[in-house]
DNA sequence: TTTGTCACGGAGG
DNA sequence: GAGGGCCTCCGTGACAAA
């Protein structure tokens, strides 16, 4: 495929993810690294797959290649001028007024595993298995082991690697000492997974009259003494820029940049995209190769080339990063909108066993679901052939849905519409979550609760994105767009991006529930053990939201009421057992309809339902993308129909 | 025109 | 000797129905 001479040097054109620069990789042999890279994978299916996948996207670097070229140098003015008003307005909207501190542990995994058994230390060290792993030390970065690459190749690379399983429920208790530390310099601190947050710091340097530097370095210290592990912090005026900053002098360091314009576009001038969370292996090679960016600093010169290929969403990530902005604001908590449970396993046709491996992740998911007390009416079955191929296939349904067997039924018909096939991995994904907890039910039929809270009510509410499903879109092949969405940082072509966008909701997190890092299960159900019933709600939602101690459980819209303990009321102190769904929803209601009645004498109501995931629609950086739903807002008064107002789903 | 559904892929930890 | 994870989120385009 290479259109260079692959005749020689094979393995140069086998792009992987792993000789992106990254900390630990500075004296890396990379060119031994891809080599053995490329011996220990050719032939093999994955490899295979991986080929085929560079093969389309080089048609599609072509395609576009192929537009540029068509473009006058009318076409050109023309979208110089839509990305200079772009660029105006993002610099206009730029705020220097909040300090921002992303911290991120080192090597955490690993850290902790060496913390746990010194014997370790100074050994180089993976955590994971011999299929994959999860990170490694910094002695087996020195070899170019690292997160992501499967065991067996590290081991090639590194011969006396030694592994170490993952424990979750270790990496759970470290990082609830460091979000300890968090807690205090900003209780609304935001956790992005377990080894990674993001602080507002501003009122804290403010008020103790310090420096942002002294505050990084005391944090810090505080987590070292506490945990005996060691972070970089990076410290900026947005997490964008934070989270850029963190990595700079990684490991244990802190890199600090000033809320000056004039120091911003200095520093992010040179930054190579592929720093910037969001962009990805993707997105930087097609930037590379089609407009022959590497810089933010290119990515602005070539700001018209951007206007006239891809999408506003797009645009206006690419700009807003190159320009340095990113989210200024604390996010609102979001709730899950997805639930999945898959695995691999080797490759069989035989279908007696491919239905039974369904039947497993039925129960899997089904048991996730039931301790969130989900219930969902979109179920997605993945498969992944023996040569890698993935598929999915959705179905929606009148009614929510929990148990396994009411999964299963589905999912199997799913799945006997695809058969025959010889497949290596099965998976079941659940989203359109009922909004409330409790059984199943026809979707018209809505709690006040869930009614208000979803957002029918008052749709310049809700974060309800898209307005679809979780599941999304189809040939890839046709728009060029990348498109990057807000949160944390990242981007991609169709994936998150990062700070820049403000609004709408962020996940923070999501993760210390499963997911994590691909190693749920237990990882889910120990921190269900470990946390709940102490305050630990808090914690699981308290990536950032609830410092009050008033848990919230992650994507459940109950309302304000939570059970203490499983069965007391957390605001009149009534007792129910779990068991009394309806009741509890009842209660629930009451207590909602009993505050809406006192917001509403008070004229809050607006500001009630703000209080979710929220629009914010142009904030600060504000570079939000969003379709925008027309709605009336701002109305003060409400009226009664309001209550009433049918919901449209089905 | 708007809304919902579905498939696919990028991205990050 | 072969072997390449698991989870979540999101945007886009195609298509159908309202
Ligand atoms: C990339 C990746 C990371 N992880 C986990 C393991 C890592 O400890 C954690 C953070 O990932 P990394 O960003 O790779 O960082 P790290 O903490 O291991 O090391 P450092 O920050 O010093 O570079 O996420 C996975 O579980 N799966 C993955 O695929
Ligand atoms: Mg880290």
């Amino acid at each position: 495929m290479g259109t260079t001479s692959d005749g020689d040097r094979p393995w140069e054109s086998y792009h992987t993810v792993y000789t992106n620069a990254k900390a630990g990789m500075d004296g890396v042999d990379k060119e031994r690294v891809q080599r053995v890279i490329y011996e220990m994978s050719k032939g093999s299916k994955y490899f295979e797959n991986e080929q085929r996948k560079e093969a389309f996207l080089k048609q599609r670097i072509e395609r576009m290649h192929a537009q540029c070229a068509k473009l006058t140098t009318n076409d050109i003015a023309h979208f110089q001028m839509i990305a200079d008003k772009r660029i105006l307005e993002s610099e206009a909207a730029r705020d220097l007024s909040k300090i921002w501190l992303h911290s991120d542990m080192d090597a955490f995994y690993a850290a902790v595993e060496m913390l746990d058994n010194p014997s370790l230390k100074g050994k180089p060290l993976a955590v994971g298995s011999m299929s994959m792993i999860c990170t490694a030390n910094y002695e087996a970065r020195k070899f170019g082991v690292r997160a992501a690459m499967p065991g067996f190749i590290a081991r090639k690379l590194c011969p006396n690697l030694v592994f170490v399983p993952t424990n979750f429920d270790k990496y759970m208790y470290y990082s609830e000492m460091t979000r300890k530390v968090f807690r205090r310099y900003d209780p609304y601190f935001i956790a992005t997974s377990l080894d990674e947050a993001y602080l507002n710091i501003t009122d804290v340097c403010k008020e103790r009259g310090v420096s942002s530097q002294e505050v990084a370095e005391e944090l810090r210290n505080a987590i070292f003494e506490e945990t005996s592990l060691t972070c970089s912090a990076g410290v900026a005026p947005n997490r964008l820029l934070a989270k850029v900053c963190s990595d700079i002098n990684k490991p244990n360091g802190q890199f600090i940049l000033p809320n000056e314009r004039k120091a911003i576009m200095a520093f992010i001038s040179s930054l190579p995209i592929r720093k910037i969370g969001g962009i990805g292996k993707v997105t930087e090679h097609i930037l590379r190769d089609v407009l022959g960016i590497n810089t933010c600093e290119e990515m602005l010169k070539k700001s018209a080339y951007l206007c006239a290929l891809f999408s506003p969403c797009s645009i206006d990530f690419f700009i807003s990063a190159a320009l340095g902005l990113g989210s200024t604001d604390t996010p609102q908590f979001s709730l899950r909108k997805s639930m999945s449970s898959e695995r691999t396993f080797s490759g069989t046709e035989d279908q007696s066993l491919l239905y039974q491996k369904l039947d497993e992740i039925a129960d899997s998911l089904s048991n996730d679901m039931q301790i969130e007390s989900l219930f969902g009416r979109t179920l997605t079955l993945k498969l992944k052939t023996a040569s890698f191929e993935v598929r999915t296939r959705a179905l929606s349904l009148q009614k929510y849905i929990q148990s396994k067997e009411d999964i299963l039924s589905h999912a199997t018909r799913l799945l006997k519409a695809e058969l025959p096939l010889s497949l290596r991995l099965i998976g079941l994904r659940m989203s359109h979550f009922r909004d409330d907890k409790h059984g199943s039910g026809d979707p018209m039929q809505k709690t006040i609760t869930s009614f208000i809270f979803s957002g029918d009510a008052s749709e310049n509410v809700l974060c309800d994105n898209h307005s679809a499903g979780t599941d999304t879109s189809d040939d890839p092949l046709i728009g060029n767009d990348l498109c990057f969405q807000d949160d944390q940082n990242v981007p991609s072509l169709g994936s998150r991006h990062p700070e820049l966008v403000d609004e709408q909701c962020f996940n923070n997190d999501v993760d210390g529930w499963k997911k994590i890092d691909g190693f749920k299960s237990s990882a889910k159900t120990d921190e269900m053990e470990m946390y709940s019933r102490t305050e630990s709600n808090v914690e699981v939602n308290e990536t950032g939201k609830f410092p009050d101690n008033r848990a919230v459980y992650p994507s459940t819209r109950e309302g304000l009421a939570f059970w203490i303990d499983d069965y007391i009321c957390s605001l009149c102190g009534c007792e129910l057992p779990p068991s009394f769904i309806e009741e509890r929803q009842e209660h629930s209601d009451y207590h909602l309809a009993e505050m809406l009645q006192k917001e509403e004498s008070t004229n809050n109501l607006s500001k009630l339902m703000q209080e979710r995931p929220i629009d914010k629609g142009s904030s600060a950086t504000g570079t939000s993308r969003k379709r925008q739903k027309s709605s009336p807002k701002g109305s003060k008064h409400i009226p009664i129909d309001f209550f009433f107002k049918r919901n449209k789903e089905v």
